[in-house]
DNA sequence: CACGGTTTTGACAACCATGTTCGTTAGTGC
DNA sequence: GCACTAACGAACATGGTTGTCAAAACCGTG
């Protein structure tokens, strides 16, 4: 369990620790909404407009890790590793492994440098079913 | 230049041609909007919603590669390779690349079997600046 | 504690890509 | 042609996300 963020600029704020403390409780990747609505469920009086500025200004300062889902929502994750990493994401319940590729990443630079680009970025992301969900 | 998309079940419309005619043209990952904007100055009668619709089935039916930007916008294109491929995309003004990566599509499966998921799909893109929009 | 300036909050409305409705248009097979 | 039916498209609905702005909370300072 990380310490709570304490993004420098940023005053902390019952709201803003509350996001915090359900994120370090979550091992899954979840929306704003569930996240929001998670938070309404324990009582915390918080509205929807500041769950979804505090993921942001937390994504901004590298504190979450952000997916996009097919169908264009943006789930976060507070990742344990502190490095770049990817992820290995189930479908159904957002149970999530983070998982290293060391030979991806040159294998991205160096196809991005053969063809002449450069401000190369990547994205990678693994889906599936857990064994957890495939057993129910 | 692969011939027009004729998927079976669809019939062939003066719309239908139009879209799939300037997705041929195209080399770059565009937008329904961009498509429907470009078929409209092209002098074009075509609404946006056939687009939508046109560019859904042509997607279901594996003629176009679908992708989904950073601000949740979903872009087409029609690529060249029938097989499972990636893509080198330049950010600034869309042009690709099709590229492989057949280690990593095993890795991929293996990282996944490991942790006990099954049912398993993955998304890799690599994003960069092209030499192109590089020297503007 | 009272005060003033700044930050944060949150109800509400605006956005924007996409989905749906439904009356009209136009392929297709005969 | 004709009938049948898929396809169109303008208008409308949707849903996640972001912008607005007045009120509330915070933080020194006197
Ligand atoms: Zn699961
Ligand atoms: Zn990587
Ligand atoms: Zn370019
Ligand atoms: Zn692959």
């Amino acid at each position: 369990m990380r310490s709570p963020a304490s993004v420098p600029g940023l005053r902390s704020t019952r709201q803003r620790a509350a996001v915090a403390g359900i994120l370090d409780e979550l091992d899954a990747f979840r929306s704003a909404q569930q996240i929001h609505a998670a938070l309404v469920a324990r009582g915390e009086a918080i509205g929807l407009t500041t769950v979804y500025r505090t993921l942001a200004a937390l994504a901004e300062a590298d504190e979450l890790d952000t997916l996009l889902l097919d169908d264009g929502e943006a789930v976060y994750r507070r990742c344990r590793g502190l490095t770049h990493h990817h992820h290995l994401v189930c479908r159904s319940c957002g149970a999530t492994v983070e998982v290293d590729g060391p030979t991806v990443e040159t294998w991205a630079d160096r196809i991005a440098a053969d063809h002449g680009f450069d401000e190369v970025s990547h994205t990678l992301e693994i889906f599936g079913r857990c064994a957890t969900c495939r057993s129910t």
